[in-house]
DNA sequence: CCATCTTTGTGCACGCGTTCACAAAGACAT
DNA sequence: ATGTCTTTGTGAACGCGTGCACAAAGATGG
């Protein structure tokens, strides 16, 4: 759940809806489960539970691919696995470059899901000479000026962002004009990209701060004091606002990359 | 936007609106930023344009808060960082356990963001013996057998998961049963929680299958051929199915741990 | 004190997503 | 062949979220 889409309202691209792509890959990690059990059908009733969905919102979702299964009996495993792979497009590879080598970044250069699902990596890039050249997870580390190059090269399509946020937008740009048209950005910032170009972010510290939220509420409810009462009627004469840390963060690095 | 939701179709916790509440961190970062260039007020367009959001929901969504703004001037800054950061409870201290000490638990450890916001990591925790004791951003690693007391001891209601998948619903379980209720789960699964517990996840395979799938879209869309058609015609006689690459992941770690 | 101008707060309509509930389709046994 | 039983596929209703468009509120200047 750290996902948001980004511009876009829902492109209902090509008759999927959007909430049903986003929900396509949960699907496929339970058949592919199945499959490795050599399991040969799956009902609805049981797939939905192993994806943690609705059984009808699993049926409906699967409408929209085709009708793929068979009345009485189930969905037939392998075949589907196929039709929701070549949807998603995973019968190809994608070569993904990552920019911002910290912490973060080796993490996912590391990250052995890349490799099982099509997706590879073609390259790292990090701006910090001091990295250039030093190998992690098997690659070299390729500094910024090459990035054009290396996309251009390598037929780049998707780029992941591991930078600190100040960062973020100028090395955007510069993937969207080398030709990237896919950005997973795990910087805190808002990019701006032209149209065409599909951004989706991951943001741990919204995460926590919407799990704060309910964890407080959960607190309050306990308590006899009402959480969300006394709160309208504050007077707001002058600025009362306790000014919480000043200037401690704002600018913060993603997940503590370079 | 790597998040998924979980449980609770919309909760509408206390009357805000769940997809508010996942835009009030992004407007409190946005503030933020403004706050430390000593800007006193800003108008819902500016503001909005900031958090990469359309003004008029921005205004309804503050709207759910209560009256803030001043017609004619906009909101004032300093006030507003206060309000939205009481609403989403970053007044208090978090205390979070990090479960899974591998690449990602590490650059998850050392991620600054963190106590920027009220969130402080109490301990780390890993059940590979060889990694307890070692120190890991200023924290030692724990051993697993002392997760139900830690939990306890610092108070924790808040766990992150960085488990391989095959590790993680056992870790939940034993958090959510020394008394965690909310869980940022970085393992490819899909955890069962007992009510009253808060899942979110991060899924780094999932963001790329959904880019993947708008990126053979475009794709698809230059050249003549029409990628949604001819599927519907299939006889689906027989396993014609290309069976990619069987059994290969299913079960794979989450980015990289341990 | 009045007029004007800016910007908020919100009523309303629309569309996407979810869920229910059932008819149609097929397997399987007799 | 016919009947029964299981499970899919989907029409329809509902609810949440979004965006428009405007009235109300207040600041500001004369």
């Amino acid at each position: 759940m750290a996902t948001g889409r980004s511009h876009r309202p829902a492109a209902r691209s090509r008759g999927i809806p959007e909430a049903t792509v986003a929900r396509l890959p949960l699907y496929l990690r339970a058949l592919t489960a199945l499959s490795e059990r050599s399991v040969p059908t799956v009902s609805s009733e049981e797939l939905a539970t192993a994806a943690g969905v609705n059984s009808a919102k699993l049926r409906k979702d699967f409408s929209y691919l085709g009708s793929y299964g068979t009345r009485g009996v189930g969905y037939d495993v392998e075949y589907l696995v196929y039709q929701i792979s070549r949807e998603l497009g995973l019968t190809q590879d994608w070569p993904v470059v990552i920019v911002g080598i910290g912490n973060l970044g080796a993490a996912l250069a590391n990250y052995g899901g890349f490799a099982s699902r099509g997706f590879r990596v073609a390259a790292l890039i990090d701006a910090d000479p001091a990295l250039t050249g030093r190998m992690v997870a098997g690659l070299p580390v390729r500094h910024t000026d090459e990035l054009e190059e290396i996309v251009g090269d390598s037929q780049v399509s998707i780029g992941v962002i591991a930078t600190p946020a100040g960062a973020a937008q100028e090395v955007c740009d510069r993937l969207v004009g080398a030709g990237v048209t896919s950005i997973l950005n795990f910087a805190p910032t808002v990019l701006s990209v032209p149209d065409g170009v599909d951004v989706r972010k991951v943001d741990l510290s919204i995460e926590l701060q919407i799990l704060a939220f309910h964890e407080q509420r959960k607190a309050g409810e306990d308590l006899g004091a009402p959480v969300g009462t006394a709160r309208a009627a504050l007077p707001k004469t002058g600025p009362e606002t306790p000014a919480r840390r000043p200037g401690s963060d704002g600018d913060v690095p993603a997940v503590m990359p370079a």
